[in-house]
RNA sequence: UGGGCUAUCGCCAAGCGGUAAGGCACAGGACUUUGACUCCUGCACUCGCUGGUUCGAAUCCAGCUAGCCCAGCCA
C-alpha cells in the first residue's frame, strides 16, 4: 500500500492522528484483519475520490419485527459508516402502505437503539419524499422516459415475455409527452381505479434482464398510508423509489442484499437519467442466514397461533425482540455478525457460533451464582441443628471486581438431582454412597446414605462434613474430583427455569416434506420447583447470571414477578461430561 | 433452452500469480473450588470438475458441473 492511500484511510478512522502515525496504523491494521469486499470497494472508492466520505443506511420497510438476519444489514452498514468517519440512516422505506404499520416502525426503531446502531438525528421515512419523487416522475416523462400504461395486470404479465423470450411493445409506449403528462396527473388526482393505469419506465422491452423491460414505476392505489394519510393515491415501487431516497440523503454505498442485483443497472438508470451529481453506488451482499432457525413471517404467525410460542419475542425465536428477552446481549450479536463475515457466497452459520458469543460476553461480566434446577435434600447429619454461617463468595473468580456476596449454609442443603446417583457410572466424579466431594466454597462432604420413596426416586442423600475443610480445601492436602453446587433448603428462593432446546428437530431440519415445520418437542422444559440461592431474590427483568455449572439464564421480562422469578436459560454452559449409554 | 451471481476444512471466511490466515465446531492433553474458563496440540499436499497459459495457478484463460436469484401494479 502506498503512503497516500494509508493517509487517506486513516485520515477518516481517527481525525486526531497525525499524518504518518496514521501511516503506520493503516499498516498495522491491514496485517491484522483483512478487508471484507465492501469494505474494499469503500476504501477504493475513497482512495480514488469516487466519494470523499462514506454514507450508509438501513432501509427496512415497516412490515414486520426484525430478525437476527436483519441485524447484519443494520450492523454492517452502521459499522461502515463509524469505521470510515461517515454517517448512518435509518431509512423506513414506506412506499407500498397495503402492508406497513406504525407499530413495526415503532418496534424496528426500538431494535435497532437496542442493538447499538445510532443514527443520531438521521430517521427519514421515503414516504416523506412522495413529493419530490413525483417531479422525478415528471422529469422522466418530459425527457420522454417515461409513459402511462393501460395495460391490465395480466396483459402486463404477457406483454413483459418470459425468462428466454423478449416482451412485446405496450400499446402506450409512444403515447405524447403532453399526454402522458396530463394522464400522470389524473393518476394523482385520483381520476383512477386501482389498477387501471401505471406509469412505466421506457427502457428496452426485449431486454435479457426482466426489469429492464419497462418497469413499472407508478403504481394507483387509493389506500391510507400510515404516515400521509389519504394524500396520495398513487405510489411510487421500490425500484424508482430507492434510487431517489439515496440520492436526497446523500447515501454513497447502498447496501443490499444479493436478490437485488438484478436491479442494479435499473437501480443505476434511475440515477443517471435524474441527473444526480452524486450518485449512490449500490452493492450487494449475502444475506446471512442461522441454520435450523425459523424466520418465515408465515411461519411463526402459526406458531403463535396454535400457541407452541408466546408471540413473536417468545426466546425460541430468533427475532431481535425475542433475542433480547433469552438474554442475548447487544455485544453478543455484534461479535457474532463479525464473526459471520460478508461475501456474497450464500451461506448459513451454525447456532454454536451464536452461543459461543453470548458465553464469551457474559462468562466475565456475571456473577456465577448456585441454582439447584432440579432440587433434592441433602443433609449433613454432623452439622449441628439451627446453625447458620455465612459464606463470603466470589460473585465471579475471573472477575474481582464483581464483589462477592454472603450465602447461607447450613445442616439440609438442596443440590441438583444429577450430582447423585445411587450406583455411578465409572468416572463418574460427584456424590455416590463412599464418594468425598466438595460443596463449592464451603465443606467436603461425604456420602453415608439415601432414601427413596415407594416410586424409587432419590429424596434425600445423608452425608457427613469436614468441618477442617470450610471454604473448600481441606489442611491435609485431600484432593476430592468433584465439586458441586448447593443452595440453603431453609432460605432458598424458589423459581421457575425455562430451558430451550432448538424449536426445530435438528436431525432432520426445518421443513417436513409437506413444508410444515419439523418441530422438536422438547424445545421448552419447564422447571417449576428450583431453589436459588437467596442472593438472587430481587433480581429484575433482563439480568442475567451465570448458574454455576449449567449455563446463562436471564430473568424473563414478561413472566416474572418479584415474589415469583422466572428465568430463561440463554445458552448451556460447555460440557465434556457424558454419562456412559444406558445411564440416567 | 435468457440474464445475473456464487463455489476454498463439518460451518463461516481470508486469499487478488510465488507455493492454503483466522474463527466456530470437533478430538486429545495440561490446569482447575464450575466435567466451565484458560493454556497447549491436532484438524484442507489442497482450493467444484477438466483442460490450457506460466519456471510457478486457489488466484489468469477456456470448457464443463452444481447451487442461488429474476417473469409482483412487493420490498
Amino acid at each position: 500500500m502506498d503512503a497516500v492511500f494509508g493517509a487517506v484511510i486513516c485520515g477518516l478512522t481517527a481525525e486526531t492522528r497525525t499524518m504518518s502515525e496514521n501511516i503506520v496504523a493503516a499498516e498495522e491494521e491491514k496485517e491484522a484483519v483483512s478487508r471484507n469486499f465492501i469494505e474494499q470497494i469503500i476504501e477504493k472508492d475513497l482512495a480514488e475520490g469516487v466519494y470523499d466520505k462514506v454514507h450508509t443506511r438501513f432501509p427496512p420497510e415497516p412490515n414486520g419485527y426484525l430478525h437476527i438476519g436483519h441485524a447484519k444489514s443494520i450492523l454492517l452498514n452502521y459499522g461502515l459508516a463509524e469505521k470510515y468517519g461517515g454517517q448512518f440512516n435509518m431509512r423506513f422505506d414506506d412506499t407500498n402502505p397495503t402492508k406497513e404499520k406504525n407499530e413495526f416502525v415503532e418496534s424496528i426503531k426500538a431494535d435497532v437503539a437496542w442493538l447499538g446502531a445510532d443514527y443520531e438525528d438521521r430517521l427519514f421515512f421515503a414516504s416523506n419524499y412522495f413529493d419530490e419523487m413525483y417531479e422525478c416522475a415528471v422529469k422522466l416523462i418530459k425527457k420522454g422516459k417515461a409513459y402511462v400504461s393501460e395495460l391490465t395486470a395480466e396483459e402486463m404479465r404477457e406483454y413483459r415475455g418470459t425468462l428466454t423470450e423478449p416482451g412485446k411493445d405496450d400499446p402506450n409506449r409512444n403515447r405524447s409527452i403532453e399526454e402522458n403528462l396530463t394522464l400522470f396527473e389524473e393518476m394523482k388526482d385520483g381520476k383512477y381505479a386501482d389498477g387501471e393505469k401505471t406509469l412505466r419506465a421506457k427502457i428496452d422491452m426485449a431486454s435479457p434482464n426482466i426489469n429492464m423491460r419497462d418497469p413499472i414505476i407508478y403504481r394507483v392505489a387509493h389506500l391510507s398510508h400510515h404516515n400521509t394519510g389519504d394524500k396520495w393515491c398513487i405510489y411510487p415501487m421500490y425500484d424508482f423509489a430507492h434510487p431517489i431516497e439515496d440520492a436526497i440523503e446523500g447515501i454513497t454505498h447502498s447496501i443490499c442484499t444479493l436478490e437485488f442485483e438484478d436491479h442494479r443497472p435499473l437501480y443505476n438508470w434511475v440515477v443517471e437519467e435524474l441527473e444526480y451529481p452524486h450518485p449512490p453506488k449500490q452493492i450487494e451482499f449475502a444475506k446471512m442466514y442461522l441454520t435450523n432457525v425459523v424466520t418465515g413471517k408465515r411461519y411463526i404467525k402459526k406458531l403463535v397461533e396454535d400457541g407452541i410460542v408466546d408471540g413473536w419475542d417468545d426466546p425460541r425465536l430468533v427475532s431481535i425482540a425475542a433475542l433480547k428477552r433469552r438474554g442475548f446481549t447487544p455485544e453478543s450479536i455484534r461479535r457474532f455478525v463479525d464473526l459471520c463475515g460478508v461475501s456474497k457466497a450464500n451461506s448459513s452459520a451454525e447456532y454454536s457460533m451464536l452461543e459461543y458469543c453470548i458465553r464469551e460476553d457474559l462468562k466475565m461480566k456475571k456473577p456465577r451464582v448456585m441454582a439447584a434446577l432440579d432440587p433434592i435434600k441433602l443433609v449433613i447429619d454432623n452439622y449441628p441443628e439451627g446453625v447458620t454461617e455465612m459464606l463470603t463468595v466470589a460473585n465471579n473468580l475471573e472477575n474481582e471486581s464483581l464483589g462477592t456476596r454472603e450465602v447461607p449454609f447450613e445442616r439440609e442443603l438442596y443440590i441438583d438431582r444429577d450430582d447423585f446417583m445411587e450406583e455411578p457410572p465409572k468416572k463418574y466424579f460427584r456424590l455416590f454412597p463412599g464418594n468425598e466431594v466438595r460443596l463449592m466454597h464451603a465443606y467436603f462432604v461425604t456420602c453415608t446414605g439415601f432414601e427413596k420413596d415407594e416410586d424409587g426416586n432419590v429424596t434425600v442423600v445423608h452425608c457427613t462434613y469436614d468441618a477442617a475443610s470450610k471454604g473448600g480445601n481441606s489442611p491435609d492436602g485431600r484432593k476430592v474430583k468433584g465439586t458441586i453446587h448447593w443452595v440453603p433448603a431453609s432460605s432458598a428462593v424458589k423459581a421457575q427455569v425455562r430451558l430451550y432446546e432448538n424449536i426445530i428437530d435438528e436431525e432432520k431440519g426445518v421443513y417436513n416434506e409437506d413444508g410444515s415445520l419439523n418441530l422438536n418437542p422438547n424445545s421448552l422444559t419447564v422447571l417449576k420447583e428450583c431453589r436459588l440461592e437467596p442472593s438472587i431474590a430481587g433480581a429484575k427483568a433482563y439480568d442475567s447470571f451465570q448458574f454455576v455449572r449449567q449455563g446463562f439464564f436471564c430473568v424473563d421480562a414478561k413472566d416474572s414477578k418479584p415474589e415469583a422469578l422466572v428465568f430463561n436459560r440463554i445458552v448451556s454452559l460447555k460440557s465434556s461430561f457424558v454419562l456412559p449409554k444406558g445411564e440416567k
